[in-house]
RNA sequence: GCGCCUGUAGCUCAGCUGGAUAGAGCGUUGGUUUCCGGUACCAAAGGCCGCAGGUUCAAAUCCUGCCAGGCGCACCA
């Protein structure tokens, strides 16, 4: 509907004029129109003509080309040209489905990437939920969207872990087997404790190793090299491979359960270790015409781009995680020959993959055209305050679940857990993606207000009218102001869910629903549905509302809620 | 030092492809229930939109400088 009276405002120009404008309709003050445009003070000064003058031409003019969808056309101001839709307008604008814009596009989309051996903390939680909004927002499109996690199951953090658990399992002495007897023993408890086993021992191999104690340094290097040994003869026997893969089993049997919890799906893994060969292999065939040789690691000379310069190959012959990353876009490509590849990380990626793609585009820059890197903030402590294991102030994705939890238990007196996954994820997805997300777990993640909650209640609402009445007829004109109000606020939504998939902004969709919910709030307090004499159009417009939010809530990834 | 990001009400944030009196939630104060589910609704108080210039008929929005905070800058991920 916009988009066609976009078109016919710009052909109305044209026509009085003869000058092309780009002017786009804005949702004006309410009291104004439904629709207003400010192309008459925009053409103004080429015209040499007072806005005013424009704007009454204008007027004249389309009220006679926009009579099929319009049915008030009036000037304010110094020449805003405001216009009001008909219901029927209204009413077909309101049950639009969405524009399948990018169909039969295949879009790879990687995010959350939790590493095997740490700890999954809240700002685990937060990136699965963005890159869940994104997705779903993706595949709103139309598009086959393909949702893909890499995981850092070898590094140096491994090496910090399993260093760890071997030193301190066996006095110091560094005894795989006695280390691989202590594993085995934990083989029948719960997958919370082993995550949490393991990532303690991350926390104390990386102490050992910052502060070098009983020279751990050139000791975890070396577990580091022995690591990637591992896959290099696929060994699966010697004690320290046993303790590897079993350990690394729990962390992706704990990742599983806890994207169960969350209502996260990937298609597929890509384990670093898998991207290795693949980056290696690529890396060096370039060594010359993109990377080169310095002090005996390879590198990419970002500086010749306005980049930073960064390793490659580490002089230990090692690939980090740069080439890591060239081996998984390779190894995506080969796998689903996408249109376009969006990875979702936190912002201190931003410059680092900037310069990742910067090398592939010398190779591939058609990857690279085709690939996108976004990010968000990071989880901070109310006082602004940074998570940090070594800080010791490290919220677990979990933590944050179950202390909600806890607020909407006491709250109303029974367990949900799909209101705590509403109000988590509304409470982290309302925010604009780019700046942190002060979290108080005490007071962050409200319950009502402009909350999740707020919205699956106002579906509720909706539903339960629903449930009592067989209605079924068909709208009708000559709607009361309440009930245009909220039908108008309905036919917004395919602008909204268009403007957050061209900028890949969840939160557009949170501003929007609120706002919708809130119209709807507005309207059932003054006015009856059931029972009334208006309850047939009434009941067309709560379907339509409850038809609009539910698509909404799905979009965001929150469950939607018939009874509460 | 260089680069990127951020600065809007007491707090947490929308608004930033320039437009009409700068919005919301929480908190504070005061109201609303014979009636479809009160996790609701209504109202009040609360703002040099970090500061200073510039562009424009029009700037929270664009440009420049400064101040404050965050992130990044070679063998971590």
């Amino acid at each position: 509907m916009k988009e066609r009276l976009e078109k016919l405002i710009a052909a109305a120009a044209r026509d009085l004029f003869s000058i092309d404008t780009s002017t786009k309709l804005t949702r004006p003050d309410e009291n104004f129109g439904d629709y207003a445009t400010n192309v008459a003070l925009q053409i103004a000064p080429q015209l040499e003509k007072t806005p005013r003058e424009i704007a009454d031409q204008l007027q004249l003019k389309l009220t006679e080309t926009l009579a099929e969808y319009c049915n008030n056309i009036t000037i304010a101001g110094p020449g805003f040209i405001n216009i009001k839709l008909k219901d029927s307008a209204l009413w077909d604008q309101a049950k639009a489905e969405f524009a399948r814009t990018a169909s039969g596009q295949k879009i790879v989309i990687e995010y959350s990437d939790p590493n095997p051996f740490k700890i999954l903390h809240a700002g685990h939680l937060y990136t699965s939920v963005v890159g869940d909004a994104v997705a779903n927002l993706l595949d709103s499109t139309g598009a086959a969207v393909h949702r893909v996690n890499f995981s850092g199951d070898v590094g140096l953090h491994v090496a910090k872990t399993i260093w760890a658990i071997l030193f301190y399992e066996s006095d110091g002495k560094l005894d795989s087997d006695i280390a691989w007897q202590k594993v085995q023993s934990l083989a029948d408890k719960p997958l919370e404790e082993k995550s949490n086993w393991l990532s303690g021992y991350y926390i104390k191999g990386n102490a050992a190793y910052v502060d070098d104690q009983n020279k751990a340094k050139d000791s975890i290097n070396d577990f580091n090299q022995k690591i990637y040994k591992i896959f290099e003869v696929n060994d699966h026997n010697s004690s320290l491979a046993q303790i590897y893969w079993t350990c690394r089993g729990w962390s992706y049997g704990y990742f599983d359960k806890f994207y169960e919890r969350i209502g996260s799906h990937f298609e597929k893994y890509y384990p670093e270790s898998g991207t290795i060969e693949l980056g290696l292999k690529t890396v060096r065939e370039h060594i010359g015409d993109v990377f080169k040789e310095s002090d005996g690691a390879v590198v990419f000379n970002g500086e010749d781009h306005g980049l930073h310069t960064r390793v490659f190959i580490t002089s230990q012959g090692l690939p980090t995680y740069e080439t890591k990353d060239i081996g998984l876009l390779i190894e995506k490509w080969q796998d689903y020959h996408f249109n376009r590849s969006i990875v979702i990380t936190a912002n201190e990626q931003a410059q680092y993959m900037a310069v990742v793609l910067k090398a592939i585009e010398q190779f591939a820059p058609e990857l690279a055209k085709a690939s996108q890197h976004i990010t968000h903030g990071s989880i901070r402590l109310q006082g602004n305050v940074k998570m940090g294991s070594r800080l010791g102030n490290i919220i677990r994705a979990t933590e944050v679940l179950d202390s909600v939890n806890e607020a909407n238990t006491a709250l109303n007196g029974k367990k949900d857990d799909r209101v705590v996954l509403g109000a988590v994820k509304y409470a982290f997805l309302k925010q604009r993606l780019g700046g942190d997300i002060i979290f108080d777990p005490a007071e962050s993640v409200s319950l009502e207000g402009n909350s999740g909650p707020y919205l699956q209640y106002a579906y509720v609402r909706a539903a339960s009218m629903l449930s009592k009445t067989e209605s079924d007829t068909l709208p009708a004109d000559n709607l009361q102001a309440d009930e245009r109000k909220l039908l108008l606020k309905i036919g917004e939504f395919q602008e909204v869910q268009g403007r957050a998939v061209n900028e890949l902004l969840p939160h557009h969709v949170c501003t929007y629903l609120y706002e919708l919910a809130q119209t709807f709030n507005q309207f059932y307090e003054g006015n009856r549905v059931i029972g009334n004499d208006r309850e047939a159009i009434r009941v067309q417009l709560v379907r339509c509302y409850a038809r609009t939010l539910k698509t909404g809530l799905e979009l965001l990834g929150i469950p939607v809620i018939d009874k509460m």
